[in-house]
DNA sequence: CCCCCAAGGTTATCGTTGATAATCTTGCTG
DNA sequence: CAGCAAGATTATCAACGATAACCTTGGGGG
């Protein structure tokens, strides 16, 4: 319409995620943005009312794009879909630089009702209480949204930085477990803890059923 | 010694975490922090490198102050052991207003070598591979560092909001189950998680020893 | 005793950022 | 063809982190 439209949000947030995946989210500023689509910055204002609304927007996208297994498949057992859920969580949130510190700043990540119901629905076909299903889904989530913000802050250094005069038995068996757990990669990191949180969550379904 | 000595490291520190606590962790800027102290902004650089190296200096702080249980106690069980850090560190980081983003932010959380060295040989000790143990303590560490952003970041709007025109039976379900949720309580929500990951854990020393 | 020097603090100023107000441009509609 | 509103612009703000250059003063060596 006015000065040739040359933008629109999917645009906006399309050059932000951009932005963040070259420069780091620090360096999302409305001017690069603007800067990126050939317009000037308070042009994003017609868009979005301000910079967080913005934000809030590009944490949507990421997860729309990627987090892709939020629905049970058929005959799927309940810690099949747990575990393939979070996966498909932190793949969204790790796909793009700082995104898990994105996401979790925003309140947005959790799943709409609709969904929710579904995979509340699911565990407590598999014997949760409807309490202890959803307290099991928030237990995945948690521990999937701090392993997420951890694996991507620490990758700063990339290189371990073990910094000590020690040079005993104990030290020197301290400096092999961390390299054997380097080593293993964080992959490895994270599904060895989601397959304990699942374990267990499974023995209070059986043991425990209601509060 | 030159302009009546006002000021050090701690007193800084202290007068950030006041701030931090009072108008949250986006509000702490240098030029409040030395007003808060009767010094003008560029009098703090004569202490700290940059904002980021004084906020290294707060999460510190933050965590030295309440982060107490980082020792095995004599006689005390691994998943004892481990359960009271996770306490200990949970409560370190939601003492203080945006405490748990400002750690998770900086890296300097893991604990000390002699540290992470009794930690792994308790549980080496109760049957745990050195690997395993150190995924142990890093997955533990993980959720709870989750758990402590999420509830953190979520409270700000404080009340449960569930917007939706569904009035069916699974969507008063849900709201039920939303309902008990929250009024058992956040501790309530991180401790069961933490129960079931440390059960989890429990079993794969047991039953799968080394990796 | 005094001088001087460095630790600690100050003023002045910079570039960047998010935000707002006021204005201009232009396609679409009546 | 008139005009209105969507969309973009310029101009400007206050706040922030950072840096340079200067001032102030206590304490130690000549």
């Amino acid at each position: 319409m006015p000065y040739p439209r040359r933008t629109d949000r999917d645009s906006i947030v399309s050059a932000a995620i951009e932005l963040m995946q070259e420069r780091g989210l620090d360096s999302v500023s409305l001017r690069a943005i603007a800067t990126r689509l050939g317009v000037r910055q308070p042009g994003l204002y017609h868009y979005f009312g301000g910079k967080a609304e913005l934000l809030d927007a590009v944490a949507e996208e990421i997860l729309c794009r990627r987090h892709t297994a939020r629905l049970p498949a058929d005959g799927e057992g309940w810690d099949e879909f747990v575990a393939r859920n979070a996966r498909s969580l932190r793949r969204a949130m790790l796909s793009v630089r700082d995104g898990a510190r994105l996401i979790a700043s925003t309140g947005s990540r959790s799943p709409s009702l609709d969904i929710a119901i579904e995979q509340i629905a699911l565990l407590e076909g598999a014997g949760f209480s409807g309490t202890d299903a959803a307290l099991a889904l928030i237990a995945v989530s948690r521990y999937t949204i701090g392993s997420a913000i951890e694996q991507q802050t620490a990758r700063d250094g990339g290189e371990i930085v073990i910094a000590t005069d020690r040079t005993d038995a104990a030290a020197s068996h301290f400096i092999d477990i961390a390299r054997q757990v380097v080593a293993l990669g964080q992959d490895h990191e994270f599904e060895t803890g989601l397959a304990a949180l699942l374990r267990g969550l499974d023995l209070r379904a059986r043991s425990a059923p209601g509060e």
